[in-house]
DNA sequence: CCGGATCCTAGGCGATACTG
DNA sequence: CAGTATCGCCTAGGATCCGG
């Protein structure tokens, strides 16, 4: 009955893939679609471009388009995103710890 | 390819109802089952029981049982919850921020 | 009162082929 | 290259009934 701020929070990064692709745009930077599919192992197509559009969509990341031949789209992470990486740090240490 | 951490969290902590029933406790104390079922909205026995018994094994959540008639069983937020808490509460913060 | 046993459904997820 | 379109699976989650 809390109407907890957590549902919200799960709406925005949750998925089996989002923090990933979160965490992964962190650490490497600008990356391009194919790289960070291959550095995430097993999404599919489907699944990667639909949460890349959500993330997106909610300001968590940017999407970056350059029209050269063939087409270059890259992905990074927003400040709302480096907001967060310090939580989701504390969370993997915690999940860890003892 | 990082074997984030973060996945082990998801493992804990992952699915749709078990933060908020670890809030719930840490919010409201020693609860009942029936109580707990209701103070969540829409729970199923089945799911509840299982995150339960989950969130027990992993030494979240502590099952007490007295035996009285009819019986009454208690559960509460760990030691290990409670480190947890303000973790979930930044998250929380985050998204409903700006 | 607590929760196990059953059965069922929606939608998250994956694989493949294909297009601008 | 960066995705869409299509299809099908699979499992988390839900409803109900029942037993200790």
């Amino acid at each position: 009955m809390d109407a907890c701020p957590l549902n919200r929070a799960l709406e925005l990064i949750g998925g089996k893939w989002k923090m990933q692709i979160l965490c992964s745009l962190h650490n490497n930077g600008p990356t391009r679609y194919n790289r960070l599919k291959k550095s995430l192992d097993g999404v599919s197509n489907t699944v990667l471009a639909n949460a890349l559009r959500e993330l997106e969509s909610d300001g968590l990341i940017l999407r970056r388009e350059y029209l050269e031949v063939p087409v270059r789209v890259e992905y990074q992470a927003t400040r709302r995103c480096e907001q967060l990486i310090p939580i989701l740090d504390a969370l993997g240490n915690w999940s860890i710890a003892l």
